[in-house]
DNA sequence: TTGTATATTGTGCACGTGCACAATATTTTT
DNA sequence: AAAAATATTGTGCACGTGCACAATATACAA
């Protein structure tokens, strides 16, 4: 039903030769006026798409694709994300893609930095990023602007004309979702406590949206205001003691939700406190897994990075090679996990 | 570092030409003792890996791929199964790889069997099965060991030697889940009612899988026997009866789970029921999604079948063009569907 | 007009493979 | 031993593309 045309149809419908409609298709100049109109009008109506397979077998390598994301030596979260780009570009070099990883130093803004200069002049097709650091990546983006490199983003969201897609979580639904359970389990009347472990300034906005979506569901079932709690913890030293003097001149708190995935650390603190309240958290870290098995943290919220990173890279060939339409945001799921289904996630 | 050697740099190697290597490597014969030995003893050093790109090109399909599985007009559960396949046959086009689908009626085993007929004379190079129906798809897998088809299986699990990998379900562990969440919001003195709702015999494994499940978690948190009940519905029809009389006889039931995605049926009996006990059911059907939304039920438990289907796909092109060692089964994570994060499932 | 510079268009080759067919070596038959 | 039959090996082409280079057409100067 439907055939695909060569290049050679093309010449013989346009009356020219090879050469010249692949002048015309990859913009070399050299046409002169009147043939380039009559190709174009032939391009058009039969919506001519190359063989991919004879342009990689000519040119060798098909596309190449930067990533650039945070080194998981620094901060292990990154590490699925890392593997999920690493199993992409197994899965996609037989047909021609190389991907290339950049991981910077996720506490120093320089490396990032750094990283990005070195891949603007290296003639990419695209590049996917964890805009870690706000203010670097949108001096990035300026930059891919002017080389007309297309931007991918994944996990933190920031708004740019030149990001072509960006998959990444639902902060304020995982917000939502952490208190409907909390609820479901104790009902209207109970307490909660809501506690932000701060280390750098970056993580501030994703906390504050998880907060956000935890008061929206409270409010929407009609708890009272105070009934949820906020602790900030801008010194992990301070954690212990603040945190369990809160508990104690607060002992109707029934659950905890911690916005990051450094609920071990409460898990930790809260090991031999009588009467524990139910605690929740983020991300399936190795600490976090080992007391979620032993039942000191009972409920994870997950946005799987591996997830995250090879839909990015799914995405971004999709575009590159079939000219597909891919959303501008696609959401991943909020997985649940209990102790229950956690062997279900860790493959 | 690592170079692609072609055939010629084979042939060179063992001092033949390009056609004979071609020969060894395809084992179409005509090949002397003597040189087939030297060439066998450079392929094994070198370890050739085709050059798929060019392979591609010069035969127009790669490979092509049979899909059976249940036609989701029938049975609605298999729509984003049935949408995993198109997309991946979508994706991987391009590359030369041909993906059939052939859907059969999941009321008839004759459709299955007619089915499987009419892939087995089509020489593919793999063939993807939901073996829906226990006999007849021990049969299709003894005609594919006689003409060496390698079989994947998802959805549902059937041990074989032919099948190189399955992508599936794990049902205990759901009914586990299901039973600890209900477990955390009630506590070990409330009492369960597990409702399994027969339409066709091949279901009730999975059933009775999730039962134990379920069962296993109560005894493990020291519940007694009795607490969990079970109602079995052979009719549809005995359905609001049956249940109605059966809850009004034990109104200390607090929770509901329905074994299969006819959960729906349940919230409608349930519609006007006072102190309606909280329902749990499975997969994200459009009657099911509805009713989560309103409150009628409380939690879905979900195993996504695109999942399920494209990393089978996924998998199959890694057997068939890298000759990457595929895992004999992969589990799909066993997700928590709640009002608040069900957006985030339904993309 | 002829020659020269430049703008435009056409052609050949390579990428690595699979397969048909040609070419050569070996065995069998007369 | 020569011819015929068969077994084994070598070669050429096509797949569709991108690019270098050859070929042709057109404009301009002498």
């Amino acid at each position: 039903m439907k055939q695909e045309y060569t290049l050679q149809d093309i010449a013989d419908m346009a009356q020219v030769s090879r050469g010249t409609v692949d002048r015309v298709i990859h913009g070399r100049g050299k046409v002169s006026k009147d043939t380039y109109k009559k190709i174009r009008y032939v391009l058009d109506k039969i919506s001519y798409k190359p063989n991919m397979i004879a342009r990689s077998l000519r040119k060798g390598v098909l596309f190449k694709i930067a990533v650039l994301m945070p080194d998981y030596n620094y901060e292990i979260y990154w590490k699925p994300a890392v593997k999920g780009v690493e199993d992409a570009k197994n899965e996609y070099s037989i047909f021609g893609i190389k991907i290339d990883t950049f991981l910077f130093n996720p506490n120093k803004f320089q490396s990032f930095r750094q990283m990005y200069i070195s891949i603007l002049d290296k003639n990419y097709s695209a590049v996917l990023v964890a805009p870690f650091f706000f203010r670097e990546s949108l001096d990035f983006f300026k930059k891919c602007i002017e080389i007309g490199l297309p931007v991918f983003t994944f996990n933190a969201q920031l708004d740019n004309e030149c990001i072509v897609s960006h998959v990444g979580q639902d902060l304020i639904s995982s917000g939502q979702t952490v208190a409907s359970l909390l609820y479901k389990i104790f009902g209207k009347t109970a307490e909660f406590l809501i506690v932000h472990i701060k280390e750098n300034v970056e993580n501030s906005k994703h906390m504050q949206e998880k907060e956000q979506g935890f008061r929206n569901f409270c409010v929407s079932v009609g708890m009272p205001k105070k009934s949820v709690h906020v602790q900030n913890i801008n010194n992990i030293k301070d954690l212990n003691k603040q945190l369990l003097s809160y508990l104690s001149d607060h002992p109707q708190i029934k659950g905890i939700c911690v916005s990051t995935s450094k609920v071990w650390m409460v898990a930790e603190t809260l090991h031999n406190h009588s009467e524990k309240p139910l605690l929740v958290g983020y991300d399936l870290l190795e600490p976090n897994v080992k007391y979620l098995r032993s039942g000191q943290i009972d409920i994870l919220i997950y946005q799987n990075p591996y997830q995250q990173s090879s839909l990015s890279i799914s995405n971004i060939i999709d575009y590159l090679m079939v000219d597909k339409k891919v959303q501008k945001k696609y959401l991943l799921p909020i997985e649940i996990v209990i102790k229950e289904n956690l062997d279900t996630f860790l493959g």
